[in-house]
DNA sequence: GCCACCGGTGGC
DNA sequence: GCCACCGGTGGC
């Protein structure tokens, strides 16, 4: 496993070739082109190459509706999705992204290759130079692999977050109805409400909330400590306050280049050169490398939330 | 009033 | 630190 870099760029550089393209096998990545009317790869790149948290201004929201609490931040669409051969390492756009759920549903059982590009452009090869530079020009985030591709009439739909918000993205999940679902829990409710998806066959096992992971260090702000006192209280606060004076950045974390396993493949890291998950403090059996069936799989018709907002028995059934 | 977006929390 | 979930909120 190569060392990670300890700056900001995001670690996959140098192109191509001859500098080991890194320890990604196979990734997918999402790039993300940072505007709408990005249509087009190439170069659009509106966004600034330097991230500058404290400088940064969000571009002009070509409004999509309502808006957060607090501070406004643009989610940029993602433009475009990419994947890596794991032949020659190059980097692939893939045209659809329906195409690309398709490529990733089973990514680890099918690497992809050059080869299947064929399909939209029949005279590619991996002689065929790179058909994007992993440069700071775009925002690139690792997704994860083997996600179903959503059923037929939904859509899984990835909204990219702002940079310096808590999470780096989220998962929506549009019904049919056109109703949206942001987890687990409300599947399944839904579903229970709407037999007749049950009935047409589709089950939780096609729906994973999973968020691709940035490449960019410090895109995601970082999660205050937890109860600092001794005693375990926290001055009354569950968390620093955030003036209004204050740059909403300002209290964010210590620059720590400690922190960057944001370089590695996500919990199933599908690096074929390590071949090793990153570390964890504890296995957690969704996250076990060993076997790379979909979570919740196992059992579609029996599904086992984790947390504390559950049912008693924690079990649903469809 | 709706809902898209963001923050925060508990658990691991 | 990461994940899953969901409440709050402000723009529309």
């Amino acid at each position: 496993m190569q060392e990670e870099n300890p700056s900001s760029n995001p670690v996959i550089l140098s192109s191509d070739d001859e500098e080991e393209p890194i320890k990604n096998d196979y990734q997918i990545v999402l790039y993300d082109p940072t505007k709408a009317n990005a249509n087009n790869n190439l170069a659009m790149a509106v966004a600034e190459p330097e991230p500058d948290p404290i400088h940064w201004k969000p571009p002009l929201m070509q409004n999509s509706g309502g808006g957060g609490g607090g501070a406004q931040r643009v989610l940029p669409a993602v433009g475009s999705f990419t994947v890596q051969c794991a032949m020659c390492f190059k980097w692939r756009l893939i045209p659809t992204k329906e195409k690309y759920e398709e490529i990733r549903e089973h990514i680890l059982q099918q690497p992809f290759t050059c080869d299947l590009a064929k399909e939209w452009r029949g005279d590619i090869c991996c002689d065929t130079p790179t058909d994007i530079e992993q440069d700071n020009s775009r925002l690139w985030a690792i997704d994860k692999p083997n996600i179903s591709q959503p059923p037929p009439g939904w859509e899984r739909e990835l909204r990219i977050r702002g940079e310096g918000c808590s999470k780096f993205a989220d998962v929506y999940y549009i019904a049919p109805t056109g109703k949206r679902l942001r987890s687990m829990v409300e599947v399944q409710r839904y579903l229970l409400e709407h037999p007749e998806y049950i009935m047409q066959g589709v089950t939780l096992s096609q729906f994973s909330f999973q968020i691709p992971k940035p490449l960019q260090e410090n895109y995601v702000r970082k999660r205050a400590a937890r109860s600092p006192m001794p005693d375990g209280s926290n001055f009354g606060m569950a968390r620093p306050l955030q003036t209004i004076a204050a740059s909403p950045l300002s209290w964010a974390a210590p620059d720590d280049a400690s922190a960057l396993q944001i370089s590695r493949p996500g919990p199933y890291g599908f690096s074929a050169n390590t071949g090793t998950p990153p570390a964890r403090k504890k296995a957690r059996p969704s996250a076990n490398h060993t076997h790379s069936s979909i979570p919740l799989q196992h059992n579609p018709h029996k599904f086992k939330i984790k947390g504390p907002r559950l049912p008693p028995n924690g079990v649903y059934d469809l």
